[in-house]
RNA sequence: GCGCUUGUAGCUCAGCUGGAUAGAGCAUCGGCCUUCUAAGCCGAGGGUCGCAGGUUCGAGUCCUGCCAAGCGCGCCA
C-alpha cells in the first residue's frame, strides 16, 4: 500500500521535471509516512515542503503541482493540501480490507518479508566470562541479542547466533583454584580463602562433587599450600599478587595434569549450567566458540602475522605492540605480554578475523556499554587485516540496575551477591523477563525493580498484550456455547460491513506490521516491536469495550471474527518473535 | 582531564531518523460489570523536552558551548 503510492508519487515527480517545473538532476527522497491524526488521512508526505525551495515555489503552490500530477488511482480517495504544505492521502477503505484477507492467508508467515535478501549475519552475544552462572545483567543482553537475531532473521537475514567463550586467562586460574580451596574444605583442611576468589556457593557445589567422586586424591598439606605467599589485601598486601601467587603454588602442587582436570571439570560444569539457563530462556546458539581454540590451533599467531606483514605491529619494552592510534585509536595496544603471552586483545582480533574469513557480510557485536572503550580498537584492527571495518556493528546494552522496591541491589560476582538470570526467571517467568528487557531502548539505562516484576500485578505489561490474545479465544469458546456458528469465507465476502471507528484504526494497524518488522530489525530495535503489540493491544481491548462481536447478524458477526482472529494472528506472530507464550485462557 | 552513553509529565519510558496541537503506562481524581473474561474501557489534571545559543519554512530530534548522571580510559578479561 505504502509502496505503491510511492511510486505513485515518483511518477508525479518525473513528470514535474518532464515539464522543467524541477530540475532534472534533482532525486528527492520520498518521506510518506502514517499519519497521526485520522484528519490528515491514512498517509501524508512533507515532499512540497522539501522540493519547494529548489523549484523556487511557495510550499504550498509546490504542493498543487504535485497533486495535479498526481496520476489517478482507485485506492486513493482524495488526496488534501494541508498546513504548510503537507500533502495529505486519504485511501479507499476497501483497499484496508484486503489486509484481513491476507493475514488469513499468510498465517504464521504475515509480516516475514525478504528485505536482507539471504545476506550471512552473524551475532555475537552474552559471552559472559564462564566463571560463574549468568546474573540478570546478562540478561538483557541475552535477550536484546536474541530477539535482535530473531527479528533479522524474519527479515530475510541468514543469521549465525555465537557464543565466544573465555575460557583462557587469569579468571580462568581463579576459578580453577577457588575450586580447589573448596574442595580442601571438602577433604577437612582449614585454610583461608583469599578475597579475591570466587565465593559462590556453585564453587563448593563443584568442589564438593570433585570430592564426592575423586576422595582426597587432590588433597595437598596445607602447609605447602601457604608457605612464604605474599599477604593477601586483609593482611596488608596486594590481593592481585596475592592469588597470582596461590595459583602458581595451586599448579606446581597438583601438577599440570590434576590442575587441568579442576579448571577443565569447573569450565564444563559451569558452560553446562549457562547453556541450560539460556535455553530455558529461549535463548540459543548456532556456535560456542571457544578462546582457547584459537590459542592451541595458532589463529592468534597467524593473525599477529598478518597485522605484522601490513606493518602495524612493533617491539617496545620488551612487549609486541599494534600501532591502533595509526587507526584511530586512542593509545597502541599490547598484543603479546614480555613475558611471552599473548593478550585478550590478541585472541579478540584472532576471533574477528576468523569471523572475517568465514564471509559474513555484516558481524554484529552485542556488549555491554562498559566495554565502548574497546570499539576503536577492534575496528583498527579490522582495518590492519584489511577489512572493511563497516562490516562490523556493535551493539552496546547498558547495564540494568536492580532495585527492590526503592532499595537498590548491589552487585558483585566474585562477593557470591548478585542475583541470578535463573532466580528472575523463577520469580517472574520467562514471559514478563523477556518482554521487560526488550521494553526499552538498548542504550537506555534501565530499571529493573524487582519487587515490581515479582509482584504479578496488571502493572506488568507482558500480561496486558497477552490478554488480548486470551480474549479473542474466550470469544471463540463463546461461539459454540452460544450455539454460535462461524462462516470464514462469508465474513471475508462481508468486510465492507466493518465501518466503525475501531474497526478502520485496527485495520490500519494490522497494516503497519510489516514495515514495524522491518524497521525494527534493521535498526536493531526490539522495543519497536513492543510498542507495537502494545498498541494493538489497546486498540483491541477499545474495540472489544465498544462493540459486541458475537451479534445476531451473520455478516457482521462473520466479518468481525475475521478482523480478530486477524488480530489474534499478529499478536501471535510478533510474541512467537519474542518467543513469549501466548496463553489461551487468563 | 579526555572519550562514549543518557537527560522528555510526580515515577518508568516512547517519540516512526527534521514535520502538523510532544504521547503511553504507573501514580492521583471521577465514571463503566444481569450483555463475548474489569489482568479491561471512558474521562480529568499533570510539560520551560537539562540550560543557552545556532542552522531553516519548521527543532524533543541536527551543530556548538555549558550543567548533571552512568560508564570507560591496564602488558585485566
Amino acid at each position: 500500500m505504502k509502496q505503491k503510492l510511492e511510486a505513485l508519487i515518483l511518477r508525479a515527480v518525473e513528470t514535474l521535471k518532464n515539464d522543467g517545473v524541477l530540475a532534472g538532476d534533482l532525486s528527492p527522497n520520498i518521506i510518506l509516512e502514517h499519519t497521526r491524526d485520522p484528519q490528515h488521512g491514512d498517509f501524508a508526505s512533507n515532499l512540497a515542503l522539501m522540493l519547494a525551495g529548489p523549484a523556487q515555489l511557495k510550499p504550498r503552490q509546490m504542493a498543487e503541482k504535485i497533486v495535479a500530477a498526481l496520476p489517478l488511482e482507485s485506492s486513493v480517495l482524495r488526496v488534501e493540501i494541508a498546513g504548510p504544505g503537507f500533502i495529505n492521502f486519504f485511501m479507499n477503505p476497501d483497499s484496508q480490507y484486503q489486509i484481513i484477507k491476507k493475514i488469513h492467508e499468510e498465517g504464521n508467515c504475515f509480516g516475514l518479508s525478504e528485505v536482507g535478501a539471504g545476506q550471512k549475519v552473524q551475532v555475537e552475544f552474552v559471552s559472559a566470562n564462564p566463571t560463574g552462572p549468568l546474573h540478570v545483567g546478562h540478561g538483557r543482553g541475552a535477550t536484546y541479542g536474541s530477539v535482535v537475531a530473531d527479528l533479522l532473521q524474519a527479515v530475510g537475514f541468514e543469521v549465525h547466533r555465537e557464543y565466544y567463550v573465555n575460557d583462557a586467562g587469569r579468571q580462568m586460574d581463579i576459578l580453577a583454584a577457588s575450586i580447589w580451596l573448596r574442595y580442601m574444605e571438602e577433604c577437612g583442611e582449614v585454610l583461608p580463602f583469599p578475597s579475591n576468589g570466587y565465593r559462590g556457593d556453585y564453587i563448593r557445589e563443584i568442589a564438593d562433587d570433585i570430592h564426592n567422586t575423586s576422595g582426597n586424591e587432590y588433597r595437598r598439606p596445607v602447609e605447602l599450600v601457604l608457605e612464604d605467599l605474599p599477604p593477601d589485601e586483609p593482611l596488608g598486601g596486594d590481593k592481585e599478587t596475592h592469588i597470582d601467587a596461590l595459583i602458581d603454588r595451586v599448579k606446581t602442587l597438583l601438577g599440570s595434569a590434576a590442575y587441568q582436570d579442576f579448571f577443565q571439570i569447573g569450565l564444563k560444569t559451569i558452560i553446562r549450567d549457562i547453556k541450560a539457563d539460556l535455553s530455558e530462556f529461549g535463548v540459543t546458539f548456532q556456535t560456542w566458540f571457544s578462546e582457547r581454540m584459537l590459542m592451541d590451533n595458532g589463529a592468534i599467531g597467524q593473525a599477529l602475522a598478518r597485522l605484522q606483514e601490513s606493518g602495524y605491529l612493533y617491539k617496545k619494552e620488551g612487549a609486541t605492540w599494534f600501532a591502533s592510534s595509526r587507526l584511530g585509536d586512542e593509545k597502541d595496544r599490547v598484543v603479546v605480554r614480555d613475558n611471552g603471552q599473548s593478550t585478550y586483545f590478541a585472541s579478540d582480533i584472532a576471533y574477528h578475523m576468523n569471523k572475517l574469513d568465514r564471509g559474513y557480510d555484516r558481524i554484529i557485536n552485542v556488549w555491554g556499554a562498559d566495554h565502548h572503550g574497546y570499539i576503536p580498537r577492534v575496528r583498527a584492527a579490522m582495518q590492519a587485516l584489511g577489512a572493511d571495518e563497516s562490516r562490523l556493528t556493535v551493539l552496546l546494552v547498558q547495564f540494568a540496575v536492580l532495585y527492590r522496591g526503592e532499595e537498590k541491589v548491589q552487585m558483585s560476582t566474585r562477593s557470591g551477591e548478585f542475583v541470578t538470570l535463573r532466580q528472575l526467571r523463577n520469580e517472574v517467568g520467562k514471559d514478563a523477563a523477556r518482554f521487560f528487557y526488550v521494553m526499552r531502548r538498548s542504550e537506555q539505562h534501565m530499571d529493573f525493580d524487582l519487587k515490581l516484576a515479582t509482584e504479578k500485578t496488571n502493572e506488568n505489561p507482558v500480561y496486558y498484550v497477552q490478554y488480548a490474545y486470551a480474549r479473542v479465544c474466550s470469544v471463540l469458546r463463546q461461539l459454540d456455547e452460544k450455539g454460535l456458528s462461524r462462516d470464514s469465507l462469508l465474513g471475508m465476502d462481508s468486510l465492507e460491513q466493518l465501518k466503525e471507528t475501531h474497526e478502520l484504526s485496527l485495520m490500519g494497524l494490522l497494516t503497519r506490521y510489516p514495515e514495524v518488522l522491518q524497521k525494527a530489525a534493521l535498526n536493531y530495535e526490539p522495543h519497536q516491536l513492543i510498542n507495537f503489540l502494545r498498541e494493538l493491544a489497546t486498540e483491541f481491548h477499545t474495540y472489544y469495550n465498544a462493540h459486541q462481536f458475537l451479534v445476531e447478524d451473520t455478516a457482521l458477526r462473520n466479518a468481525r471474527l475475521n478482523l480478530i482472529t486477524a488480530v489474534k494472528q499478529v499478536l501471535s506472530n510478533g510474541l512467537g518473535l519474542l518467543k513469549i507464550n501466548t496463553p489461551e485462557v487468563m
